[in-house]
DNA sequence: TTCACATCGGAAACAGTGTTACCAAGATAC
DNA sequence: GTATCTTGGTAACACTGTTTCCGATGTGAA
């Protein structure tokens, strides 16, 4: 996939018509094609060929451009990564929107938590990219963690809900809570990845064990 | 700190006296001082300065040899790697192996979650190294494993302990469980490590939380 | 002791990486 | 139409892991 780069591509329709009037509006707007464009290529590298192949020689490359562009629109690499980051965000979002929520919040939060699982079986190289630190040096930044939450929402309205109908213990804030049943699934999903584990089935077994552990505590005051 | 390399260093003394006797042998003990002395420069720098500071071309400098060497006794820079690893082991083996035993299997079991916890504070260069895929191309080999193992015995045997005597259910694989609480301990410190749980007290609440409900959980049948 | 052979390790190069300096070409504004 | 200013491609820089080449050095036999 060749992409060819033209800057003011539609800019006569643009100047002829609509809202957009001004040089600076035309050239952001046109600036945001251009990252969505170099974003969703280097996405497909990610996911064809991991997230160590995500080079910025690579993705200019299979851009047609030169290098620079990338500096001009996302100042670095961890720039890029933070974008993908996002994609990634979106994706694991939508994963859990697909959980249809059970009456029963156990089941709902198993739900859940299998739902992680198979986000990180089916797009491992965006989990490495967001979790694994398959960039080193990429610390989320503001932006990230809100769409880090913002996947990661229906998670915290279970727990605050189960809090609220006496079914699980509100004595602990909802946010730790939270943070303890994610970094638990994550570690097992990581040290999975790294090949501590064993195979996938005896991964999964213990990713399964580890939620049976952490919901039978959660929710052992409703019996 | 410069070495200087002498090969063959104490060799008179060696064919004047004891068992080692033929060239072979000599060679192989000289060869196994280089390694030990290669893999010190290279833990000096892990710790110094971080994991991502370990080059080939730095330690070799700071011992005062070309790059060969290391290629010459660790195949590739992740031979030298797989050896700081077994390194860390021994380290968070010894760590482990000062908590006292308490009487109270399920103390026992959160002192030796803290120690871990403990272990990651204050060799965090080790930690990322080991687990924290701080060498993205690093997965552990047999005797790897077999370090790791070593390490985390002492989980092991509370655990298969715990199971015996019925304050913990046998029902599960002792290996699963423990694989269980490493991962989700493993989670909180590398989540917190990635920057996705703020500051170190934070950190530290959620991990304490995990500890405690998987504890709650394990040892339910008791009560 | 001397000479052929094997080994060992240092210098330099190779193929990558992220990043930046420079400069020509083009678009913008008057 | 011209001056200015932005833009992006080329080539370089400073790194990385790794390999190739070759001289020096140690080894074993005559």
């Amino acid at each position: 996939m060749k992409v060819i780069l033209i800057h003011n591509e539609d800019k006569p329709s643009q100047y002829a018509g609509r809202e957009l009037k001004t040089y600076q509006e035309v050239r952001l707007q046109n600036t945001e094609n251009l990252r969505k464009i170099v974003v969703d290529a280097a996405a497909a590298i990610l996911q064809e060929e991991g997230p160590e192949a995500v080079t910025v020689r690579k993705v200019s490359q299979k851009m047609g451009c030169s290098t620079k562009i990338i500096y001009s629109l996302f100042v670095n690499k961890e720039g890029l990564a933070q974008q993908l980051y996002l994609e990634g965000c979106k994706l694991l979002a939508q994963r859990f929107e697909e959980v249809s929520p059970s009456s029963d919040p156990l089941q709902h939060l198993l739900d859940l938590g299998e739902a992680f699982w198979q986000f990180g079986q089916d797009h491992t190289s965006y989990y490495k990219l967001m979790f694994g630190g398959a960039f080193a040096e990429f610390k989320p930044d503001a932006e990230s963690m809100q769409g880090t939450m913002t996947a990661i929402s229906r998670l915290l309205i279970l727990i605050s809900t189960a809090q609220q109908q006496g079914q699980i213990s509100d004595e602990e804030e909802t946010g730790t809570i939270v943070s303890a049943i994610w970094a638990s699934l994550h570690g097992v999903i990581h040290l999975y990845m790294s090949g501590f584990l064993g195979d996938v089935d005896a991964a999964h077994t213990v990713y399964r064990q580890t939620m049976v552990l952490l919901s039978q505590s959660l929710f052992a005051v409703s019996k």
